[in-house]
DNA sequence: GCTATTATTTCAACGTCCGAAATAACGGTT
DNA sequence: AACCGTTATTTCGGACGTTGAAATAATAGC
């Protein structure tokens, strides 16, 4: 019989305590230790403990003058913060025929970001881990810097990311399946690699941004594909290999028009880059839908038509908004959420669509169900979701290796 | 600034230990302090100083002779189980005009059970709390308890049951909405109430009867209305209010048939009760559904005519396994489940409905989501709902009441 | 230079877990 | 009946973590 939880010892005392004075130090920057305190609700004495044997670990470092001390008499707080030179991470971000890399201190500095390009839809799964492997050498080579440095490497991609097997187990960026990138990248840079989903990043940060969520939120993702994150009581949700919700590939109507992936009726055939311009060009709806980019000065057109009252465009929206509302209605019966965030390049359209998002919602939903969500958009970016990655990295380096206490480091006396 | 997580102390980490030794003797029955220890990982040391302290508080004691050693030489073990005198539970499972009321012991054995008539649908809110109310203290007084004795109290419910602030929001077994039950009963009967939804019920005793479940498990009920419970990685997720997945108002097809909750095309409106005796008899889809309870006899009927290849009845069942087999995809794109589980009455035409239940799966999951996904049935009956909720209560009480270490108990020398 | 004030460290006390040794309680053997 | 091997449980001292109180440090203001 095994157990589900675990047992508790003092060691796993002074890890968390140690994880909760790192995080607070990432969350809120340079911290005097009688705020860490109060922060944390440690005493001082403890607090005093925990960061002598972090600095010297070399994780943490006193912060420099700028501290800004505090008005009035009394000895003036000394504020620590994380040592750059701790560490190095590495954010890579694939997506199709491209990856970004991005090199960043242990603090979040980022060093360096460069995009090169990786062909992706048609290559071969080793070829191509093979390939970004190499470029991520290459990356931190001409950074001079050691692999030795890097103490954690991670990879978002959109589609399914599965982190037990390491690999990228379906995604709009590449014809075949299982892309074993996690294996090539720890064999060429020797740190761990983790996988994880584009949208999963973006609701991590956005929910970052603003503090502790309470209830259930999801971020729709629109663009090029259609994703989703599920933010639980305030954590993201990553599903029991670290794939998101692949809210795009949920039905929205049995004979709908043809997705990417094959089947009818997906939501993303219909709000989708490549499904609003198959929709507002009049193609037929089971007309096979493109695997490349799309022209985005082509759905421009379509926006500013839309807003200028074109029907065409009027309609094709009007189709995209209803599917979507219905859409977040069943995600909201199944997981009770409180609040729906529309996000990503595709959600520029939010403001046209909102109408018949709210229409498809209460059509779809009872109403005790549907009281109280409020669905909104918010703006994000690319960096966004590097911003996700990295605070996802940094976050389980903290839990995971950091707040294990270290036997092993001379105490300064 | 307020903090995610908690700091930890000594006391967190005895109540950790404490909490792990009692589910452990709940799990597992009587059990010798050796085998805590083996199960725990706890050093028998720790084993003797934690369960001296539960012996003192009364919550556990040393079980008699029919413990059954082992063969072999060696100091026989002395097993220790749950004490049934530490305290009562009392459970209440509301269901349309009726209440069912189940009292326990502390180790689970249960006292008695009794079935009260008591209208619901068309009772006003705070009447019923009171009627109820009154159910419950005249039932504990027949059994000569005192109302001291009861540690906790747990309802059961179908549909929302907002456990924040203790009300049945919304309920197929209620006209009215927001029934305060919880208010009512706690000041009849002076201990805490906690409510809950009957499908996360069922789900937990599930999970509970087979083990840790890995991954993410769905329970879908089908009866009277359609339910789900949703199991991720092990733990059953109650949502921000405690609120279950509402599987059965999840839409289906935006033009479909009419369900009870005045919507169309709900899962519910073509696999409930009512929806099959609906569409077997040939009524307009936009019949408006019963709000009583059906006639459980034709439902029989209508699955033995479809068994013998009736082609009315077979085509009902075509139909709903249709919405359920993309129902259930749905819920698989969103929660990346592995494994559905189809129980209640509904499901005893599982294996009529199975063929259509995998084909609206796949018609509307592509390959990748969909792949190693099981859906099966699993006997269950009306009392599983209890076990689920004695299970919840018990497990709660030990985590948050007696895993707390007591230092008013004078310990025996 | 002194005092009030606030930050940080030191120190002794207390709680927890653990390993090792001691003790307890058997079955089997002589 | 005494002894031995074996296994379960308890006892005890040590290690570690947190804490409150006291000591120390470092400043502003007078």
């Amino acid at each position: 019989m095994n157990n589900t939880q675990l047992k508790a010892d003092s060691d796993q005392v002074r890890r968390q305590n140690r994880g909760l004075v790192l995080a607070v130090l990432r969350r809120n920057g340079p911290s005097a230790r009688i705020e860490l305190g109060r922060i944390t609700e440690l005493s001082p004495a403890t607090i005093t403990s925990i960061t002598s044997d972090l600095i010297a670990e070399g994780l943490i470092k006193s912060a420099g003058e700028e501290g800004g001390s505090r008005a009035g008499p009394g000895r003036p707080l000394v504020r620590l913060e994380l040592n750059p030179e701790a560490g190095l991470v590495l954010g890579i971000r694939i997506s199709i025929d491209q990856a970004r890399l991005e090199l960043a201190r242990y603090n979040g500095e980022v060093v360096h970001a460069e995009v090169k390009a990786l062909a992706s839809y048609d290559a071969a799964p080793e070829a191509y881990a093979r390939e970004l492997a190499a470029q991520a050498v290459a990356f931190i080579a001409a950074l001079n810097v050691s692999t030795r440095s890097i103490l954690r490497t991670g990879v978002a991609v959109q589609g399914i990311a599965d982190a037990m097997r390491g690999v990228i187990a379906w995604s709009p960026a590449f014809r075949a399946r299982d892309i074993p990138v996690c294996a090539a990248l720890e064999t060429a840079l020797g740190s761990e690699v983790v996988i994880a989903n584009d949208s999963n990043l973006m609701a991590r940060i956005l929910v970052e941004r603003e503090g502790a969520v309470a209830g259930t939120t999801v971020v729709v993702f629109i663009g090029y594909g259609v994703g989703m994150g599920i933010i639980l009581d305030g954590r993201v949700y990553d599903g029991p290999t670290g794939a998101a919700a692949e809210f795009g590939h949920m039905n929205h109507e049995p004979a709908g028009p043809l997705c990417r992936c094959g089947r009818r009726g997906c939501v993303e055939a219909y709000v989708a880059d490549y499904a609003i311009l198959r929709r507002f060009n009049g193609d037929a709806p089971t007309a096979e839908p493109t695997h490349h980019a799309v022209d985005s000065a082509a759905l421009d057109d379509v926006f500013a038509r839309a807003l200028a009252g074109d029907v065409r465009a009027v309609e094709t929206y009007r189709e995209a908004g209803l599917a979507l509302g219905y859409g977040i209605a069943r995600t909201v019966a199944l997981l009770n959420a409180g609040r729906v965030v529309v996000a990503g390049p595709g959600a520029r359209a939010f403001d046209v669509m909102k109408p018949w998002i709210d229409e498809g919602f209460s059509l779809a939903l009872p109403a005790p169900l549907g009281e109280g969500v409020v669905i909104e958009t918010a703006a994000t970016g690319q960096d966004m979701i590097f911003a996700g990655l990295l605070a996802q990295l940094f976050a389980e380096l903290d839990r995971n290796t950091f707040a294990r206490p270290r036997r092993d480091v001379e105490k300064a006396s």
